[in-house]
DNA sequence: TTGCATGGAGAACCAGCGTTCTCTAGGGTA
DNA sequence: TACCCTAGAGAACGCTGGTTCTCCATGCAA
């Protein structure tokens, strides 16, 4: 197995492990079973399980980023470009392995005691806020309706991680509408 | 020191370190040493780690509901009362231990192995939901205006915890004002 | 074939945790 | 004073986890 492999490999399975069971509950034997990646390996590509848990984060905030541009590249209108965004949070809640934000899970378990994961959340979450204030700019909404936005969105996911419903994507949907309608007079 | 002395002071000290480092993170020797309550009391108390956990987070269950109670019997228009939540959430923001809410916190960090938590968690946030769909109904708003006033709640929480900024509770204040009126002709 | 580098399986090591046990001190009672 | 009950301090126990080490199999070079 290529190093790059290995890497993909353990990644994969501490990511799915993490968001099964939160990261403290994951031992790295768990993710060793689970990738098939021994242990020596995985401490020469990760020198600590923190390593492993940090680079899981920074892969998924690329995936998210990467998810938004992609969603946001197909719809015509700023306003649809905004709104097209909860469909897509509709469709993640609704997977069967979806146990909310990897971002708010792991801030809420280790923000207080891991710099590191803190940091981590913090920036993923001010990245997508500021990607989502371009959005809404275009539609003529300030950077606070972009943050009610993003909360809006936040709040979802938390509920639809508690509740196990994909139904508050659409909620959010709406709600999200009628702020940019009363506070986006071109959406 | 006598028995609902030791109770109190284990929840308290209990609650604090949760909301400092998380629930795992926590050591029962660090409770002990915080209370100041013996290991050999406390285990008389709490039969296990798992019933002091749970017994946290129904005491702060019952703690956000009369706070609710209490926030609401002094105003005077539906949609004041449903807005006075946010000023309440605003002073939680700006309380130098704020963390985040521990429902949120607990169920990220073990929803997915503890159903005791999950449960605990979950019910929590219907029963305020359920009492913020009673507000907004005297407001003259659905029950769907309900689940999104509070979804903006939950991420304002998210919010406020990853930034260290109580701006979040004003923000989603002004977007709940926004659905009210759009979405609740009588408020 | 011999020597050597690589890498995997799994044991070993050390620390931390939940839980229980031991020992001792103190205080009330006959 | 002698006895007994309680309660606390802290050690002990068993387990798990992160990390490192040992041992062995494999494959390649000379």
């Amino acid at each position: 197995m290529d190093t790059e492999t290995a890497r993909e490999r353990l990644l994969d399975a501490a990511a799915t492990l993490f968001n099964e069971r939160g990261v403290q509950a994951v031992g790295m034997d768990a993710i060793r079973g689970a990738s098939g990646v021994s242990l020596k390996r995985a401490y020469q590509l990760f020198p600590s399980k923190t390593d492993l848990v940090e680079a899981v984060l920074q892969r998924r905030d690329l995936e998210v980023r990467s998810d938004i541009a992609a969603l946001t590249a197909t719809r015509e209108s700023p306003a649809e470009r905004v709104l097209a965004l909860f469909d897509h949070l509709h469709h993640w809640f609704g997977q069967p392995d979806f146990r909310g934000c990897v971002f708010i899970n792991s801030f809420g378990e280790m923000g207080g005691t891991s710099a590191g994961v803190a940091d981590i959340a913090r920036a993923h979450k001010e990245a997508v806020r500021n990607r989502l204030g371009e959005l809404v700019a275009e539609a003529g909404g300030s950077s606070v309706l972009a943050a009610q936005i993003a909360m809006l969105a936040d709040g979802a996911m938390v509920s639809a991680a508690m509740t196990g419903s994909a139904e508050p994507a659409r909620q959010a949907k709406e709600a999200a509408r009628v702020l940019l309608r009363s506070g986006a007079p071109g959406g």
